[in-house]
Parts: structure tokens; C-alpha cells; sequence
DNA sequence: CGGCAAACCTGCGAGC
DNA sequence: TGCTCGCAGGTTTGCC
């Protein structure tokens, strides 16, 4: 999936086709989502009017008028785009059509189906399961290397695990903890207990750095994400070590190392990264 | 509690 | 050309 640059462009996608529109029609043509959706999804959304859109770590949050809110995870493959047509009926992954006022159709896609979709009232949003434990978002300014110590000094396992533990920092995932490990000289595979505090300040900033230019970048384009327009992120052009095994460290020339580290796979730079 | 593997799915590229 | 294998932006569960 989309990290947390690719369902941040998402959100500032979708913002402007959907706000102030009602929902006028939801057809769901495969319920079966990682978590299923209800019988009654499409009954509880249709008729509301689409207030603001906002992002909490990976979770895109529609809030609606009558203390309804729709939360979506994109999973690995998921994607949501705004069509001015009705779309193709033909699109064996496109699982949920949400047809807003004006034209506008909402089309929830995920190949893997690993994404879902939930309705919950917007003032219970806070004890959504999925919500409870949900560390702190990176890109606040109150988010500093001493945050990020905090949360991880004490674990025994690897920093680049930590760093991709939603409880330490959320939206981090295995691109940009590859990328931010790069940019901080740190190598994945040290135990988080004996990263230093400049270390983690190096760390935070650049994490902090690394999902900044993916949002203004657009995010990454892999495989299936794209922008909510249809068009590809573009960040994938500035990776320094993902999904380059092989190839030379743009810092030192080092062919780029490949480990797997709990069943992910993690490239860096055997020569830049202590 | 911590840490790791497996599970949930489909698609695609590499290699034979 | 066509098959099998391994791997893919995540999260949760269950087992030691």
C-alpha cells in the first residue's frame, strides 16, 4: 500500500471533488474486504453530505454530516479514485462505487483485497480498534528525535522494525524506513536500545524529510497505487536504496545490500549505514 | 509482554 | 509459449 505520503496525496485528492457532496447511490460489488463490509454499509452512508476529509497515519477518514464517518485502509493495493462517468462495470477489482451529487463517482479499487472500509459515528472515531493504539504522526512539529527515542529505546528488536511499529511513529513502511535509515546513516538491522538520542534526532528528521518530499512528489508509484486523479506519484525517481539491490550507493558507490528482516525485505548501504 | 511467522489475497516478473 | 516460484507500499493473530 500506499505509506503515509501516497494516502496523504489521497486525501488532498479526493478533498475537493467530494466536499459539500451528498452520497447519492453506493453500489458494492464485492463486499469481501479484509475486514467484510455490513449488509447495511450502503444503507448507513447514502444520503449524507460529505463535510472534510482527513488522514490519521494509513487511515483516509470522510466525515459526514449526522456524526457519520467512512474510514478507509488501502491495504497493499488499494486505491481511490474520482471518476466524472460512471465507471466500467468491467473492473473485476473495483469493489465499492460511491456515486456522489454532480457527477462525481467515488471508485474504491484493491486487487488484493488486504484494504476495508468501516462506518462509525465521527465522535467514536478515537475507540476504533484499529485507532486505540496508534502512535504519534511524524510530520507534527510536536514530533521530535526525543519522541521517537522514547518510543523505541527500550525495544530489543531491530530500529528499522521499530521504526515501522505503528505504536512508535505511524505511517512509516517498508519503503520510506529503508529510505529514512539511508538519509540517517543508521543501519536497519542495529537494535533499537542502542540508538543513540543524536541518532534518533538524525532519524526523525529524516523521516520527517523523506515522507515530506514523497507527499510533494506526489507520493510512489509501484505497482497498482495511483493518484486519486488516475496519474502515478513520482518518488519512486528519488529513492536512494529501494528496490535497488545491485545497484551503487549515490553516496559511495557500494553495490546495494538486500536482507530480510521479519519476512520484509530491506535494502541499504554496508558502507554509508552504522 | 516481546518477537517472529503466518494469514489474509491477487498479479506480475524471473527463471526454467 | 507456458509453467512454477517468489515477491509485493499492511495489519492482525496466534504461537512460542
Amino acid at each position: 500500500m500506499p505509506e503515509l505520503p501516497e494516502v496523504e496525496t489521497v486525501c488532498r485528492g479526493i478533498a475537493p471533488h467530494i466536499t459539500d457532496k451528498q452520497i447519492v447511490d453506493v453500489n458494492v460489488r464485492n463486499p469481501h474486504l479484509r475486514i467484510p463490509l455490513p449488509q447495511d454499509f450502503a444503507a448507513r452512508i447514502t444520503g449524507l453530505t460529505v463535510k472534510t476529509v482527513s488522514r490519521r497515519a494509513k487511515y483516509i477518514c470522510i466525515h459526514c454530516d449526522k456524526d457519520t464517518s467512512l474510514i478507509i485502509h488501502l491495504g497493499m493495493s488499494g486505491s481511490l479514485t474520482i471518476l466524472t462517468n460512471p465507471p466500467s462495470a468491467h473492473n473485476k477489482h473495483d469493489h465499492v462505487i460511491i456515486q456522489l451529487s454532480h457527477e462525481t463517482y467515488l471508485v474504491y479499487r484493491d486487487p488484493r483485497r488486504f484494504g476495508f472500509m468501516a462506518v462509525k459515528p465521527t465522535d467514536m472515531l478515537p475507540h476504533f480498534p484499529s485507532f486505540t493504539r496508534l502512535g504519534p504522526e511524524p510530520l507534527d512539529k510536536e514530533w521530535t528525535g526525543e519522541e521517537l527515542y522514547n518510543a523505541v529505546h527500550h525495544k530489543n528488536t531491530a530500529i528499522k522494525i521499530a521504526i515501522m511499529d505503528q505504536q512508535s511513529v505511524v505511517g512509516v513502511g517498508n519503503i520510506y524506513a529503508c529510505e529514512a535509515l539511508f538519509l540517517a546513516g543508521i543501519h536497519p538491522a542495529r537494535p533499537a536500545s542502542g540508538i543513540t538520542k543524536p541518532e534518533t534526532t538524525r532519524l526523525a528528521q529524516a523521516i520527517k524529510r523523506v515522507l515530506s518530499d514523497a507527499i510533494a512528489s506526489g507520493g510512489s508509484t509501484l505497482r497498482d497505487y495511483v493518484r486519486s486523479s488516475g496519474e502515478a506519484g513520482y518518488f519512486q525517481h528519488h529513492f536512494n536504496v529501494y528496490g535497488k539491490k545491485g545497484q551503487l550507493c549515490p553516496n559511495c558507490n557500494t553495490p546495494i545490500a538486500i536482507i530480510r528482516q521479519s519476512g520484509r525485505s530491506t535494502f541499504f548501504c554496508t558502507h554509508c549505514q552504522h
